[in-house]
DNA sequence: CGCTATTTGTTCAGCGATTGAATTATTTGC
DNA sequence: GCAAATAATTCAATCGCTGAACAAATAGCG
């Protein structure tokens, strides 16, 4: 009963064409094969001409491309399959992060086309010098982009901490940033992206969050709900209802790092207590298992844990164990407030999810009211380290495809 | 960065218009004074001969009237308002609950218009006989909204328990129903509201998310996003977003009750252990008070909960400081995952906010991550006991808002 | 009182987008 | 080689929005 059918602007005849511009891209972009103009216009309800007025548009616009006729049985005119285009406009993603820059392009129909992996510390780098840094990496892409026939038409900051809607890093603390104004320090740079109307250029979002819309690459049919959880250093989860990432009234949502799980227990740098990062993240993991704690945080320890792990060693076990079940308490929780069928453990927790899985399943199976009707999936993500990166590119390739009016209007 | 602009089916010339009768009927149930033609269209973006094509529709739907001009400083032609019409269709609310039935009738403009409460004890009650007695009771307040000159096009009914998409009631345990075919149930009975197209004659639902709706009705003001939780023997959640409910996956969002509070703490009666229900629900508090359990439960044993506390009894405000803890904790993990910036105390839990919102407080302050930069409110409802029907009557009158061209192509 | 400025609301030709039927294009099967 | 079948395009008709002109109604001013 979503009540909010009532559309947010006048509806002129242009946004007409507009909406169902939107409409027929999103059934091709949807297509498990190459659906032919036929095939859009039952699908869709449009009647065959209007399909096909639109799918001129699209074919001018380089928005798709006609393939091979798909082998179809019995007679008749064969059809033309359309796909979505491998040249023209794509999604630049950016991450900066404590130990790598990481950049990549993704192309309409989301296949990952460049990727550049930068190692460094990041953290005694000053804010501007690595967003210089990364600018450099992001135009040497651009150019190998372009030779493959790809515009950028936007582009996306992933960074590890609190970002407002104007883009500005209020608080990254692995990484040492504070009030950083990254679209004015960006804006220094010559403009990596070309402007496409109802694209915005730069969109600055949270780690997380990126790295949730990453895996809408895996189930790109029809509409999803997860909940993605990135084990860092904090924990930070991404909550996508229905395809789309949830904000929050301000867009700080997703601080399951804080919940609660031993409401008396280990004072947390929040203020709180007994948050769930003094019991399942990295650092807590880590000291459990009875490993000192390595220079760089982020990939040797956990690889190391996982090594352990798979070595059987008790501590790293019974650490993990203890973790993923802390893991699980707040994961029942959410669960059982938001009713999702799946759980996506992410970053550092993907390396781990073969142990921290078992854990979470049972304190779902044994606090979720509705787990007898309805079950949970716990999965490790399918992207790697740098998801946050290939899901900031992919979320303007979607944007494109949600929307092509703006594309088109911009290439005649 | 909603990704979800492209329009679920096609859009014909005829969607166009049905569109801006949505728009401009939103705009006027928005509006805080009766807006002009010449208003809309400056809001909205439309021409104003458009503007005056659409009102046309809906003063011929009877959806809006012209009320008296508003009074308007300067020159020029004085503007006719527009209101919504206090006649035409209007929204049944149906409750059923342990201890009473509830019908209302509210309006196109969210005023409550009818609203009769029988108080009987609905537990020996067969679910048939119950529904049987409360269509009765509908009848006649659709007899007296009739003679008020409004039409019922949909009814919601709300239920204390589990329902699915398609109106079954699989568990409602205080009430003792278990698999109840309501929609079945009541077709055997003459059909309460007039059928319009794109209008459900009969959504089931939760009473802890209708009564969340509830609240929208005061605050019709562009969408809101708040936590609405029902304080009843079981602790219910609504979460509205963007002034939709959310209901997740399958529908059973909003379990707040079965949150892990104590992960080793006492055991609950949904097999997990230290839920909040244990602690802040109905008779966790009314055993702690020191009261005896009352033999209903529900009105009771809060009201002599509250009367308690009026007079400083000491038990009585230890139990409810500990309980609105234990809530404390559940709500401050809610705001960090969803970053919610309002919480609705409701159902029992309202005539006791005055010595659970302190506490409630406490925690969020100390947990909650962003709370330094982002309040958050904590207040009662502001709707009675039956504000589940309220908001299952309104959610009706809203979707006719949100959707008027079903309503308009009935009447002609 | 009459005139002007001003704002509201309506009328009407023009236009863009969809529709539905007819037409063309291209293949399979007999 | 021809009929049947399916795909895609063409074209007049129609629906709804636009923009400008026009009619309506009031305040201010001399």
């Amino acid at each position: 009963m979503s009540l909010t059918h009532a559309p947010a602007s006048a509806v002129r005849q242009g946004s007409l064409r507009e909406l169902n511009l939107a409409l027929v891209l999103g059934r091709i972009a949807a297509a498990d094969r190459p659906p032919s103009r036929a095939d859009l216009a039952t699908a869709t309800g449009l009647t065959r001409a209007t399909v096909s007025a639109v799918v001129e548009d699209l074919l001018a616009g380089r928005l798709v491309s006609e393939s091979d006729p798909a082998p179809r049985a019995g007679a008749g005119r064969p059809a033309r399959g359309l796909v979505l285009a491998d040249q023209g406009p794509a999604g630049l993603g950016l991450e900066v992060n404590v130990d790598y820059l990481a950049v990549c392009v993704v192309d309409l129909a989301g296949q990952v086309r460049h990727r550049t992996v930068h190692r460094a510390d990041l953290r005694p780098v000053a804010p501007a010098d690595a967003l210089a840094q990364l600018v450099e990496i992001a135009a040497a892409a651009r150019d190998d982009a372009a030779s493959e026939g790809l515009t950028l038409v936007g582009a996306a900051l992933a960074v590890p901490g609190l970002v407002d809607e104007a883009g500005l890093v209020r608080l990254a603390p692995n990484l040492g940033w504070r009030d950083v104004p990254v679209p004015a320090l960006l804006a220094e740079h010559p403009p990596l992206v070309e402007q496409v109307p109802g694209v915005p250029a730069l969109v600055v979002d949270n780690e997380a969050n990126l790295a949730a819309l990453g895996e809408l690459h895996f189930r790109p049919l029809g509409p999803a709900s997860f909940l993605h959880i990135s084990g860092e250093v904090g924990i930070g989860a991404g909550i996508v209802l229905d395809g789309a990432l949830f904000r929050g009234v301000r867009g700080w949502s997703g601080e399951i790092g804080h919940l609660p799980v031993h409401p008396e227990g280990r004072p947390c740098r929040c203020g709180g207590q007994g948050c769930l990062e003094q019991y399942a993240g990295q650092e807590a993991i880590v000291t459990a298992a009875g490993l000192t704690r390595t220079e760089l945080p982020a990939d040797t320890a956990t690889a190391r844990l996982a090594e352990l792990a798979e070595a059987g060693d008790p501590a790293a076990l019974r650490a993990l164990h203890d973790a993923g079940t802390a893991l699980g308490v707040a994961v029942a929780g959410v669960v059982n407030l938001l009713d999702l069928d799946t759980v996506v453990l992410g970053g550092g927790y993907a390396a781990l999810a073969p142990w921290l899985c078992p854990p979470v399943l049972a304190e779902i199976a044994s606090r979720v009211l509705t787990a007898a009707w309805s079950p949970v999936t716990v999965r490790p993500s399918t992207l790697g380290a740098e998801a946050a990166a290939v899901g900031a590119a992919g979320s303007v390739a979607r944007r494109i495809v949600a929307q092509p009016a703006g594309w088109l209007a911009r290439s005649g």
